[in-house]
RNA sequence: GGCACCAUAGCCAAGCGGUAAGGCAGAGGUCUGCAAAACCUUCAUCCCCGGUUCGAUUCCGGGUGGUGCCUCCA
């Protein structure tokens, strides 16, 4: 499989450290709030990422983290009136909520930054004891940019062109401009932790350093997350890591594109975020997801109600093939279309598979999925061998479950007025009284289901 | 200013040297009592100008237009 290397700027062949084994840290959300539409495309991108890697028979080590402990998260403690613990406890469950909505599969590990203060502490120090980092007396430990060499190799940045963007803040002590903060001095009433260098809590960067490492070693495969991570957060992490270990650290790093709305830019800043609780609220998650794998996960994308009901559509269509596939007639026997179909499966398979192989291709992939449904579609219009069917079931459910959509069963229970009207709109079409079949049948659909008429009876369908 | 990215049909979006996947929407048809679903047919010479090549959407150079990072951010 090729994947991007954002390192090397080109696509590589993915080789594991350990053969058949896949190492990957992914950064994950700062819990002070409900998530946002950008922060679920990573999301949903690894996800598939590691269900695909999965798929092809690769043991994932899949490490998603919560920072839990940051200025953002004490400021809305501080609003809210509560303490940051309970904060991010909330927030944490309400990730899951959403994540499990989004077909995003439990990571193999959620490591929490305060579950990890020990580790990091202990990172720092090694930092302070090597010469790449130094405390300012007042709690704040500052990591030297300077003292590591090869600063600004993930993003391409030389360090004097760095220079000129960065400045010390009132207050900071920093020695230079470009260092950042590995530990940071309490403030009265905020959580903090005792250290040699006195009460504090952790910078960001570290706590990634800290937790990829405790849980997958000083070097491992694939490290992940959005373009906006490049720089300064991936950068400084690899700076860490690195002068820390003396060892490289991630071997690939991977990053997504953004979501833009209205083409531009979602971010805290311009305050135009959507958050994924309120999109739910009027979409099937599923479709989102969808519309998140739709392009390539490098490109940006443009989010907009329209393009997920497009989505919603599509999403609509493969859910149709795939309950027809179950439904499907079965022929006593096996015939000559089925062998015919069998040998189809492996074409449409390995489609897929180059798809997916060539940097996660998903949009490709999804075209075979829907090239596969039609196949399917036509396939099934007769009755066929069980073999055939069952392999064709295998496939389809292959596909979508690295997709990771039609992961949740359709609600197939209908209300009894319901079933009782369809039941009567049968009766009357036995009895070709059509006028009472067309009044029922709007009822259904003033009552929000779709009616489908075949030859042996009819369904229900919700709108 | 430095470092990157993008430009393909009404809307999305693959392809990246041999004359354009797929989806949504639209049109026509098959099926149906009528529909729906499904199936079939139909719908683009790929921003512009040069160059390389037998041949370029695909490579190179130059434009034009858009975006991002360099500051918290997925």
């Amino acid at each position: 499989m090729q994947i991007y290397n954002t390192m090397t700027r080109k696509k590589e062949e993915l080789v594991p450290l350990v053969p058949g084994q896949i190492s990957m840290y992914v950064c994950g959300p700062t819990v002070y709030n409900f998530f946002h539409i950008g922060n679920a495309r990573p999301f949903v991108v690894f996800d598939t990422f590691r269900r695909y890697l999965e798929y092809q028979g690769y043991k994932v080590h899949f490490i998603q983290n919560f920072t839990d402990i940051d200025d953002k998260l004490i400021r809305r403690a501080k609003e809210e009136n509560t303490t940051v613990p309970e904060l991010a406890e909330r927030y944490i469950k309400e990730y899951y909520t959403d994540a499990d909505a989004l077909g995003v599969e439990r990571a193999t590990n959620n490591p929490r930054a305060t579950e990890h203060i020990p580790q990091i502490i202990a990172l720092v120090q090694t930092l302070i004891d090597k010469g790449h980092a130094y405390p300012t007396g007042d709690g704040d430990v500052y990591f030297s940019v300077r003292s590591f060499e090869d600063y600004g190799k993930l993003s391409g940045q030389a360090i004097e062109d760095l220079e000129s963007g960065a400045r010390i803040e009132p207050g900071e002590k920093k020695r230079d401009p470009l260092d950042f903060a590995l530990w940071k001095g309490a403030k009265p009433g905020e959580p903090a932790w005792e250290t040699p260098w006195g009460m504090g809590r952790p910078g960001w960067h570290i706590e990634c350093s800290a937790m990829s490492m405790e849980l997958l070693g000083p070097t491992f495969d694939i490290h992940a997350g959005g373009q906006d991570l490049v720089f300064p957060h991936h950068e400084n992490e690899i700076a860490q890591s690195e002068a820390a270990t003396g060892k490289p650290f991630a071997r690939y790093w991977m990053h997504n594109g953004y979501i833009n709305v209205n083409n531009q830019k979602m971010s805290k800043s311009l305050g135009n975020f959507l958050l994924v609780r309120d999109i739910s609220k009027e979409f099937d998650l599923e479709a989102v997801r969808l519309f998140l794998l739709s392009a390539q996960y490098r490109n940006p994308v443009n989010f907009s109600r329209e393009l997920v009901e497009q989505s919603a559509a599509g999403l609509a269509r493969i859910r149709t093939a795939r309950q027809r596939l179950k439904e499907a007639a079965v022929a006593p026997a096996p015939t000559e279309a089925d062998a015919e179909f069998i040998r189809d499966i492996s074409t449409h398979r390995a489609a897929f598979n180059a798809a997916m192989d060539d940097d996660l291709n998903t949009a490709d992939a999804i075209g075979c999925l829907f090239d596969y449904a039609r196949a399917v579609n036509t396939f099934v219009s007769e009755p066929r061998g069980k073999e055939a069917l069952d392999k064709a079931a295998e496939l389809f459910d292959s596909m979508t479950g690295v997709l990771g959509i039609l992961q949740h069963e359709e609600a197939t229970e209908f209300p009894k007025e319901a079933l009782a009207l369809l039941a009567e709109r049968i009766e009357a079409r036995k009895a070709k009284n059509w006028a009472k079949a067309d009044e029922i049948r709007d009822a259904l659909t003033a009552m929000g289901f779709a009616v489908e008429d075949s030859k042996d009876g009819a369904k229900l369908k919700k709108l």
